[in-house]
DNA sequence: ATAATGTTGTTAATCGTTTAACTTGGATGT
DNA sequence: ACATCCAAGTTAAACGATTAACAACATTAT
């Protein structure tokens, strides 16, 4: 590890004061034609490149975002996580900052770590997914008044930038695609109260059914938390009901979800498509390898990696937001688990 | 965004000096009990905590250490980079570190890339993940004498740090279990030649075949590019093979690949299991899910994480590492894949 | 001719820590 | 009684940049 070399060294040998070298590399004064070659060419042989750390004391900021998010057990997978940090690692970088992930604190130690985070200078904002209602991270930044956008809503009252995707539109595309396809019955397998997500998504599934005149039999609704077991029983449950309120489709909020309310129709023998339509959520790389393929919803994700990026920055050098709230639409992206004939 | 809280308002508001504060708080030198007392209450009161930034330029360094990895096209996934990440930001912040992901360079701009972390002083550290033969940035860092430790190997006349999966132990106890089975006509679906994990993995393949003192037909092992399709297609090459040498079972370097095997069979009407055994590599969280589900190979992904971090950390330290280089044992995680009789 | 202005450079303070070197006053040893 | 040593502080110099304030000199205006 080569001893490093400093605006000082610059300076020394291109025969000027490290004024002048700095003046020169940030354009922050005119130069004389002459120093000013004379100093790009030491820069270069020298290899020299200013101390980020250096140059955020004296600046006072770290051009580190900060991003944490909350682990999935090992059974289940975060289809989104890898495109969400590389968009979001891109597009800092384009503006000179980096992310910083840290491991997702304890339910109650939340505030600790981003305090921590805050207080020690570690990052200049936040990107914060998985919001909830009453959002104690939300909270806690808005207090000391420190930037972060949301990736996620939270309560309506707390005024706060963040973009989001639309879940309750989403799930209204996919369940006209099924009323269309003249499904009537169809159930929504949805996630616990307190999620705000879920009940986002819900809603659109409930509007859809409402627009389309049709009255939803309260047992088309379950709610579970979000593993695959949970889906393959509510799916079982469904199946017992009688013929005439049996769902023969089936919105799942998730496509890990929905993966186990096909496996689980196709073990009592149903043909996923023809007798049983599912669509998923987030569309993972895995859902066109499975058989059938599942139908199920985009996120954009990339774009949204970009967008809160660009957006915190903006926030960091104290600009305002011009739309401090976005809401993007997720794409349909239908296969066969739709389907009313068989496939192939 | 208030104010930030500096050494110098501790020292003032205890009456002390600040290097008196910088004492207490490192325990660097001793302090007097009262005043000790005094400093650490006041620290409190003001809820002081030290600038990373103020002391990394102090210390010249950063405490963070960088990592890269190459993103996978949208209908290809990653099963194990969230674990991954995870497990190495939890591992840096026991020891005050942090782990910052920057995008990956393009083909020939990779020393750019890292030079750019290197000598701005942006990390202590690198982690290197999808090592290769002449891998450029090993060969930069190792020229710039500068910390890393590798996931994955590398020329093996070149010295450094590393942390790998043992891939040809993996599949030999995977083409072990086969043969247990009773299998015989065992295919590889295997990688490109320039891939080093490839070859490795393709070695235990043909060790272990050559244990066995079965002759492997060339035709057994295809080398693809990963993805789905190339891998469907294999299948579909393998299948029209005349019956007494077509493959009963086949080692797929990837879980995607191995869902590619397994839908080209079952299209061919195939069952797989009895008719045709499929093993993958990763076990990423869908495996289990898949009809019929996946055996596969688990790699300790958090232990890796965890482990190279820490020898990372050791090594900016300047100690010198006890095991430079681990070889780690996936786990094969035996599924109806490679089940003789139907499932359920 | 003299003052005002512009150009190009330097000096030195600053950001928030750490730490080597120094001070002070008391205790200890002979 | 006097040198020595120790304990417990403080002072000030780094670390590597940026930048306000100043200086020197040339140019232009009056």
């Amino acid at each position: 590890m080569n001893k490093s070399v400093t605006i000082r060294d610059v300076a020394r040998r291109a025969g000027t004061s490290t004024a002048t070298v700095s003046y020169v590399l940030n354009d922050s004064r005119p130069v004389g034609a002459e120093t000013r070659e004379r100093v790009l060419q030491t820069v270069q042989e020298l290899g020299y490149r200013p101390s980020v750390i250096a140059r955020g004391l004296q600046a006072r900021e770290s051009r580190m975002i900060g991003y944490s998010w909350r682990p999935m057990p090992p059974d289940q997978f975060n289809p989104i996580l890898e495109k969400f940090i590389h968009s979001m690692a891109e597009a800092a970088a384009r503006h000179d900052y980096h992310v910083l992930t840290f491991p997702y604190p304890q339910p109650h130690d939340e505030i600790k770590v981003y305090r921590e985070m805050v207080e020690s200078g570690r990052v200049d904002g936040f990107i914060l997914p998985n919001t909830n209602m009453n959002d104690r991270r939300i909270r806690y930044l808005l207090d000391v008044d420190f930037p972060f956008v949301a990736f996620g809503r939270a309560n309506l009252d707390w005024d706060f930038p963040w973009v989001d995707v639309d879940g309750a539109d989403g799930v209204h595309q996919a369940v006209t695609h099924l009323l269309e396809l003249g499904h009537q019955r169809i159930a929504c397998l949805a996630w616990p109260e307190p999620s705000l997500t879920g009940q986002y998504r819900l809603r659109g599934y409930l509007t859809a059914m409402a627009e389309a005149g049709l009255t939803v039999d309260p047992a088309w609704t379950i709610r579970v938390e979000y593993n695959y077991d949970n889906a393959y029983q509510a799916m079982q449950t469904w199946l017992a009901l009688p013929p005439d309120r049996r769902p023969t489709a089936v919105m799942a909020l998730t496509d890990l979800m929905a993966i186990g309310v096909m496996n689980a129709a196709a073990d009592a023998g149903l043909e996923v498509g023809p007798d049983l339509a599912v669509v998923g959520f987030d569309d993972a790389p895995i859902t066109s390898y499975l058989r059938p393929s599942l139908t199920s919803l985009r996120q954009p994700i990339a774009e949204i990696g970009e967008l809160v990026v660009t957006m915190l920055i903006d926030l960091v050098h104290g600009q305002e937001l011009d739309p401090a709230h976005v809401l993007l639409n997720p794409q349909l992206i239908v296969r066969d688990s739709t389907a009313l004939s068989a496939q192939r």
